[in-house]
RNA sequence: GCCCCUGUAGCUCAACGGAUAGAGCAUCGGACUUCUAAUCCGGUGGUUGUGGGUUCGAUUCCCGCCAGGGGCGCCA
């Protein structure tokens, strides 16, 4: 996919046999990356670097490593045959930098782009399965901001393995039943029954709020007055008969329960459908239940787990003497409840399981806050001790949670920022922007581009910095929309675009030959980094690498729109810029799609 | 006690073990008769928490320490 890689790679396997011919063994591959000053035009190799390292370790060379590197780049430089298409190699303080010839370069990399189109930079298939497992939020509570970056992040990575060439597969995974879900139910039933908004958005956040009401009811105050204890241990009783019904498939409890979970998922379906998150498959906890104690038989039958229920214990893992840890790092994990019933830990290996067979999935990624860490390692560590091989490629994609300037959200608290309230207000303030810049886009035209442009700006702020930070969740840097934000990429790919539709179509003509401006050859030299940085963000399984490429590549265009005008440049110089500008949207797209953000026409 | 994460400009963050540590915000000063100024140009701003180590080369890897956050047998 990368441009002039046959070549060179036999530039590289030129340099090693120079290597090899003065007994050199290390480096043992030749490495390039981009040789960071602009006007440079190429790549460039620190390998002799290593090699004099090498040479000084063995004694061979008594110069001063620099010296003795620069002397072997001036050494190798001369003796290497440069394949069409490259214009020099040189050895510049020890580096070896290789340019490639303008012309030919430019109007491969054109050529490719233009030609491949939405496919530029898209991976050779590969034989791995991935499933990326994200939203799993917990129903009967409100979808909120901290989901928003868990949806968000899932979604970009699945596009961006899928793009590079993994089959995908998108998971949902949420948690419908537990006690938090019971107290809602009781909240419902209690003081709200037969009601029901309309509205999936609206009906979700009442429910969310319903948990607060009873979470607050049930929580103990440490000034609380008899009559007041009493009645809330009254309430405690109460939630636990509910549970113990639901336990036991009471048939009117059930009903209560798929009624008000539905309320739920429909609203999960409506905030992933606004943001355009397409899920494959949905698990839900109920459904591993059973299978898990299955397996925690076998685990117990194969001597990977012990049964302390005989003496009133649980049944459990002991994990760091299973691996001969002498440190406690894994620790002891309780797969079943001492009762019988199971854990989260139980039904996660039990859809481990599934995953692994009924899905072939050979990377399994779930991406869950950082909270769950030891879960995930003893989940994956258990399911090494039971014999996946897939087991070491389980990923658990630990981000940090948003929180609040005055700390963490909590449902049970009710200091929750909704997503929907943000995306309103971010639809809100985008719109009055619009029609202050751009008055020409009116009704459903501007609605349409004030909520591209607005969740664009949201899901930016989540993608453009690493899952181990937390967020501070305020408007304003929710809402950022200057500088580093999704709508300055956008605004790069609606002026290109601008260009486009003011012409009869991209000509393919041969480039002439001009010197080109430094802000051109530097946007080129940006897209044609586009498939390598695809590769890399999903090989790594971050998205941030897309984030901050996206906004690198429309940065390079507003220095060439700045520089270089395009309509009215002379006919050949023009037809050139044209195809550079054709590129850089198409390119700029290609980037939006993976991280999931629109790409706007007009705004 | 043990495990994990974080510490880079006033603030929020970037930076495949490489060449001169970069952006944005904020601040100060400039640019719209121009392919849309949601933009751009310039200034100010750094002992990369700290002490060692490995390396030709460390923000990056290893060890200690300091500070903050998270987690640790029957919640999810």
């Amino acid at each position: 996919m990368r441009i002039y890689s046959a070549e060179i790679d036999s530039i590289g396997s030129q340099i090693l046999d120079g290597f090899a011919r003065r007994g050199i063994t290390d480096p043992a591959a030749v490495e390039w990356a981009p040789i960071p000053f602009s006007g440079q035009w190429g790549l460039g190799t620190s390998g002799c670097l290593k090699a004099a390292a090498f040479l000084a370790r063995n004694k061979k060379s008594t110069l001063p490593v620099p010296q003795q590197a620069q002397q072997l780049a001036e050494q190798i430089a001369s003796e290497i045959t440069l394949p069409a298409g490259f214009a020099r190699i040189e050895a510049i303080r020890g580096y070896l930098n290789i340019s490639f010839e303008t012309k030919p370069y430019v109007e491969k990399v054109l050529e490719a782009v233009l030609s491949l189109g939405p496919d530029y930079g898209r991976g050779t298939p590969k034989t791995e399965t991935v499933m990326v497992e994200h939203a799993n939020p917990n129903t009967h509570h409100s979808f909120h901001i901290g989901h928003f970056r868990n949806v968000v992040l899932g979604e970009a990575l699945a596009r961006l393995t899928e793009f590079a060439g993994y089959k995908t597969i998108r998971a949902a995974y949420p948690g419908d039943i537990g006690l938090g879900v019971v107290k809602c139910m009781w909240g419902y039933q209690k003081f709200h029954a037969g009601k029901e908004p309309a509205g999936a958005m609206e009906r979700g956040r009442w429910l969310g709020q319903i948990y607060t009401e009873a979470s607050t009811l049930l929580e103990p105050h440490p000034d609380e007055t008899e009559a007041q204890r009493a009645t809330r241990e009254g309430y405690e009783a109460e939630v636990r008969d509910l549970y113990r019904l639901w336990d036991t498939g009471d048939k009117k409890i059930r009903e209560l329960w798929e009624r008000t979970r539905k309320w739920s998922l429909d609203e999960l379906d409506a905030v992933l459908q606004e943001l355009n998150i397409p899920i494959d498959v949905f698990f839900f906890e109920s459904q591993a239940d059973e299978l898990g104690k299955t397996i925690v038989d076998e685990l117990i039958a194969r001597g990977i787990a012990e049964d302390e229920r005989p003496t009133g214990g649980p049944v459990i893992v002991r994990i760091d003497d299973k691996l001969g840890l002498k440190k406690e790092t894994y620790r002891v994990a309780v797969i079943l409840r001492s009762d019988g019933t199971s854990l989260y830990l139980t039904k996660d290996l039990a859809l481990a399981k599934i995953k692994f067979e009924q899905y072939h999935v050979d990377r399994s990624v779930y991406v869950v806050d950082v909270r769950q860490s030891l879960h995930f390692q003893q989940a994956f560590q258990i399911l090494n001790l039971w014999g996946f091989p897939q087991a070491a490629k389980c990923f658990h994609l630990a981000y940090e949670i948003v929180t609040l300037p005055e700390g963490t959200m909590s449902s049970r608290k009710g200091n929750i920022v909704y997503y929907l309230d943000v995306a309103e207000e971010a639809r809100r303030r985008i719109s009055a922007i619009i029609a202050k810049k751009n008055p020409n886009l009116t009704g459903a035209e501007r609605e349409a581009t004030a909520n591209q442009v607005g969740l664009g700006a949201m899901k930016y702020v989540m993608l453009a910095v690493d899952n181990t930070k937390q967020i501070v969740f305020s408007w304003d840097t929710a809402l950022s929309f200057d500088g580093q934000a999704a709508p300055y990429i956008q605004y790069a790919h609606v002026r290109a675009s601008s260009i486009l539709e003011k012409t009869g179509g991209v000509p393919r003509a041969a480039l002439p030959a001009y010197y080109m401006h430094p802000a051109e050859i530097t946007l080129i030299d940006w897209i044609s980094r586009f498939p390598g940085e695809v590769d890399r963000a999903a090989e790594e399984y971050k998205p941030l690498y897309m984030a901050n490429y996206a906004y690198f590549l429309a940065k390079a265009f507003t220095d060439f729109y700045r520089e270089c005008p395009v309509l009215n440049a002379e006919a050949g110089i023009r037809d050139v810029r044209l195809a550079i500008v054709a590129a850089t949207r198409q390119t700029l797209a290609n980037s939006l799609q993976l991280l999931g953000i629109a790409a706007p026409q007009a705004m």
